[in-house]
DNA sequence: AATGAATGAGTATTCATTCAT
DNA sequence: TATGAATGAATACTCATTCAT
């Protein structure tokens, strides 16, 4: 019945990377509760030991893990904003970053949140929240100032929220008209320029 | 194991809802993760059994908690909204709102994205989160129209989940001025009336 | 391959105690760190949630079940003393208690060597043993002085401890004619009267 | 998973030795149950390889290590015996001998017992704690007949285990006493000659 | 010659749930 | 009606050993 299938699979180099790369497939799936290490194992077809070996235990596996999804998400929001040429552009890379986001199931949106609430228990991953935070902060501030910048990554933040978890998201014209008002002020100025 | 007090507390009959609310009390706590039926039984001084003789099931407790919370967190941010007189004043009582529960280490607020973590996954819940969104929009609707209302209670939650676990929160000044600018059509007709 | 005999059996009201004497069978025959709770289970024929259950740890369990044994094994040597008419008639009862004791492979000894090693490394069990050590000096005071009663303790603590470990284990002419020159002036004394 | 400092030790002649030492500073400090090839590993800043490469599996490294403290303690304590001029002096430096080891934590006596124990349930320790007795008997018998020699050894043996467990220790004098009664018809030959 | 990577067996413990009383 | 006893599945973690390099 249970014939499992051999896996003789010794050295392979770059083990450790493709078991964080899983290990965020399966807290996007199952969520932090439910990414035991026996779940990770399995899904990246390793044995259970191999785990711990690479990472000591399930505390640094989930923080070795989050910590390379915000370095991934950091730099590709950085990158979005990058390329806006004034304060009216970023609105709508903005804008367009949340559809995106949206369209899909919101993988990047549940690890986020998930991401979130881990950290309100275990404070080795506070750091990298608040890495994230101030890296998108700091984004923003390419185009925004320093106030309206906090102001718009909440607004951000809880627009992603509500869409992934509400059953009637909004369109994308009013996640824009609500980014517009509260950036109101700069994308004036820059609209004028 | 270990000796503790007895306690022949037969006939309670109120002990279904005490158990309501010590579960809140360790949602809030330990998080939806760490709150076991041992920590709830123990927490309430109650025996195991009792829970599921009054609950059936961790599922059915741990919804029927959540929904007795979203009843009260719904009833207490109506009642604020009921008070307010125009939009102008209904911004400000949401200023109140959101400055008053940073205030305290954030209670409602961890338990309100535990409530959403958890209901991404069991779709138990996702009624009880659907409740909450719709009659916080509904409270918001008694003075903003319905797209408005939707873009405030975005900025709401993204800035209670901001602020819980930024390092430094936002003062009262930053988050009043994100509210007018967002609620503004609203709220300029409102002065003018 | 594996069929394992059912075994519904549910409620045993003297259980507890069926396995803490479990419990001093595998710590005699696999020493303490041999006797993992899996060992005892099986030892028991009880399923191991069982052990958790009753002991809530393994420390907890080991403390209990060397209790047990103290208990017992204290109760009997105090009986030997007890029984004894004079010093001298108390050397005779001291040499039997050690040839009986070597008699058999020695069961309690093991038992009493794990528990000192067990304690040097536990604090919990620390008391265990010197509830022992305070309670068999005591009996010995029944009919020597208190110096005297502690070096026999010892004398007999090694000789129990070398005939165990030794492969020519002393007679019992050579044990008791140790035991009567450590407790001379008393054993004289006492053959006067 | 934590990031010690390089070590690129290559080419250590005496690392057998050396590991063989760590080994038994490990074992008095965590028993042997305590002294996991890790352990060693870790207190000897060597890979883990390294010590099953030095010594093919961990009982031979353990009987290796073990063995050594016995050469080691054996041949003290024959010098010990040697440098005695008569059965009086002797005993007096068996006096010596014990409060030596009582001063210190016991290190000595630890891993003896540790040795006990082990030897207990692996046949391949039995050898090396034979080899102990046989030698410590032999050292004693530089000065007294088997027989005593036996005895004394037994009781030396029961002093260090008590001493060492019990919170009040005893002093030189009522060791001193108890060796000299054991030692008695010899002791009195010595004086006379 | 020496070692880092790898692995599977084994560890204690937590837990939701069932059930006899 | 209420609960303590019981249990089996699941959890994270430790470890001795093997082996490719």
């Amino acid at each position: 019945m249970t014939i499992l299938a051999r896996r003789p699979r010794r050295h392979e180099p770059e083990r450790r990377e493709r078991i964080l790369a899983t290990a965020l497939d399966v807290i996007a799936e199952a969520g932090v509760a439910g990414s035991s290490l026996r779940a990770i194992a399995t899904a990246a077809d390793v044995p259970l030991g191999s785990l711990t070996y690479h990472f000591g235990s399930q505390a640094e596996l989930l923080a070795a893990a989050l910590t390379r999804y915000v370095e991934e998400m950091a730099a590709r929001f950085d990158a979005r904003m990058s390329a806006a040429t004034d304060a009216a552009d970023a609105v709508e890379r903005l804008a367009d970053h949340l559809v995106d986001d949206l369209g899909r199931p919101g993988r990047d949106l549940v690890v986020a949140v998930e991401l979130y609430v881990a950290a309100a228990r275990r404070p080795a991953l506070r750091a990298v929240t608040e890495d994230w935070m101030s890296r998108s902060r700091r984004s923003l501030e390419r185009h925004f100032d320093p106030v309206t910048a906090r102001q718009l990554d909440a607004l951000v933040e809880g627009l992603l929220l509500h869409s992934a978890l509400s059953t009637e998201p909004m369109d994308r014209e009013q996640i824009r008209s609500a980014l517009v008002r509260l950036a109101e002020p700069q994308v004036f100025r820059a609209a004028k320029e």
